[in-house]
DNA sequence: TCCAACATGTAATTAGTTACATGATTAG
DNA sequence: CTAATCATGTAACTAATTACATGTTGGA
């Protein structure tokens, strides 16, 4: 009988599984997904994708063909096994890990008193002026997106959008509280 | 001649020397501290704690000199030399590196449209409460801080929780948007 | 002709987690 | 007597970054 349980998989295989059940790709095609939207919250190097992939194909949640692209060697295009999609959906559901969200930056806020105020307000505007950014270029996707319904996998999209949105605008709050908090010195 | 340019640290070293700038402390003292509130925002285990110790030993960063303590070897006490200072006052004025805040939250939203609905909904809903509580936890700290000035330690505390309370709003404003959603179904 | 994009992989290193190990003191 | 706290360390492993390596095709 097959095994009730899905197999767990890491943080990087649900970003990798998350790409490929929206359709196939290869190894190369992935690396660049991982920027615009997954990639606004997870990022890898090919070096590391390629190795997840392997691991993936050998827990059998992705089956790889050979296809023979541009580049010196065989190409491989990568698609979604039913295991995999299984996988995925316990991954999805399965509530994160409590553990605290790395963040350099407020460990950085935990010394500022001790900082130059003019180097402390120059590094905050620039976290400013990235989070402003930020907030064009996720402006800019949302205006192709609409309002998805739930079972679309746009919905996916525009729900990882609108975390990126809220934590931008969070940031560019904090930045204009330390700001002022730096005036009044 | 001594060199310009203070030590890069890691991350990790960052917050060991921010707590140390506070005053010295033990291994064990620091394991503790990485909870409320740098612990809200970076966390690490001991082994990984008395690892990076030594290493800014070494780097001359810290010093450390032997007590007796209540267990069965000796204690170590920590304290922050003027490199670390250094090293410090770089490490907090230098932007954070313009990478992704890595986000296992947001993969799993990508993905959220092929989850089952009500399966879906507990999710959203037990990170919801967290949050909540999280929110409840740094009120707790805010109300014995009152409004320190920049060049005082707790002003570190206060920009740190800051970050926290609007970081766990969005988050709680977040799940309330897909919560929403589910519900139109 | 040179550079960018295509396309994949390995090697070396650093960062982080989990598990193993020890042994004293104090509070219940 | 038992469990928790004190207090430090190592070992084994997984995750992630950086650097090394190869070789084609298409456009400026």
């Amino acid at each position: 009988m097959p095994s009730a349980e899905p197999l767990p998989v890491s943080d990087l295989g649900g970003a990798l599984l998350g790409l490929l059940a929206r359709g196939p790709g290869t190894g190369y095609d992935l690396t660049r997904q991982m920027h615009r939207p997954v990639g606004y919250f997870w990022s890898a190097q090919h070096s590391q994708i390629y190795g997840e992939l392997t691991r993936l194909e050998q827990d059998g949640l992705i089956r790889g063909r050979d296809v023979d692209g541009a580049g010196p060697r065989q190409s491989r295009r990568w698609s979604i096994t039913s295991a995999g999609r299984r996988a995925l959906h316990a991954f999805v559901t399965t509530p994160p890990p409590d553990r605290p969200t790395r963040s350099r930056l407020a460990v950085q806020a935990y010394s500022l008193w001790l900082a130059d105020p003019d180097a402390a307000r120059a590094m905050v505007q620039q976290v400013r002026r990235r989070h402003v950014e930020l907030l064009a270029d996720y402006a800019h996707e949302d205006a192709e997106l609409g309002s998805p319904a739930v079972g679309d996998p746009e919905f996916g999209n525009a729900a990882a959008l609108r975390m990126g949105v809220l934590g931008a605008e969070g940031m560019v709050a904090w930045c204009d509280w330390v700001l002022e908090a730096l005036e009044r010195g």
